[in-house]
DNA sequence: TAAATTTGTTTGCTCATACAAATATAACGG
DNA sequence: CCGTTATATTTGTATGAGCAAACAAATTTA
């Protein structure tokens, strides 16, 4: 009945799935104690020693604000701190940082695995086409 | 570089898509004053008069916690009145929530013509394809 | 170089959703 | 019929993300 005109909605169906894979990744990655969310941040940092929270937000397609938030819970568990550059904010991983950079691979790698498992090839290919689709839904505006 | 390896996780490009239908959902309800989840509620309380909060939790798959919170607030709106049997909470729609009913139509209308103009038909097919993802995850478990 | 504008970040607040524990009612087994 | 278990809801609390306004530094304009 109503469930087959929501099953349209892209709103809903997109946000459960959200919701869904979500719950995956935490259970994945809690064992490295971060949020999914956090753990990517964290693998961005490793990336590029000194890079700017304006960079990380479009890296990871979040506000500012957001970043500056998640910014604040790594560097009080003293996985990276951030050097104020003008007006730009620097990040730079900690040793402490850069050791837990295994465990998120191994977190990472465990959740696709999970989902490959029952989503097979095709889990991939539908994460690049949610990603165009954003993409070209953001540009209209 | 990073990128590349974000967008094949399906945690970050299901929550980004999320964010962004989110904010043009919010955009097209914002006219009947309601959050599009809550909107969405109402509508399965209109298909039936007395529903019970697990059904509508069911339906929207939502958590029992996450139903009662957005049924106060309609309630707080007058939209709508639960009625205690037994250790159910019936949920009935007031007049005043039942005047809602075309402007929410049009409300969803327009979100669905909204992305149908970037994505077309695919934006239907699409919508079904995650609900039924999302089954799949959820059924492992 | 002083004022105006732009850009990057932070802060205060709010929202949507969830989990876990508490509560209340119903159902079942003896 | 009583005690135990199962089910539905509520309450307290937490988290992730965002907006809007504030702030600070840099860039442009005059």
């Amino acid at each position: 009945m109503l469930d087959i005109y929501f099953k349209e909605c892209l709103y809903f169906t997109a946000n459960r799935l959200g919701r869904v894979i979500t719950k995956m990744a935490e259970d994945a990655f809690a064992i490295s104690g971060l949020s999914p969310t956090a753990a990517f941040l964290l693998m961005a940092a490793y990336e590029k020693d000194g890079i700017s929270q304006k960079e990380l937000g479009q890296i990871l397609h979040l506000q500012p604000s957001t970043v500056t938030r998640l910014i604040e819970k790594l560097a009080a568990k003293n996985l990276l701190y951030n050097r104020v550059d003008g007006r730009l904010s620097l990040i730079y991983v900690t040793d402490k940082g850069r050791a837990l950079e295994q465990t998120i691979q191994q977190c990472w790698d465990q959740l696709r695995e999970r989902y490959a498992t029952i989503l097979g090839e095709e889990g991939d290919a539908l994460s690049l086409h949610l990603y165009e689709v954003s993409n070209q839904l953001e540009k209209i505006e």
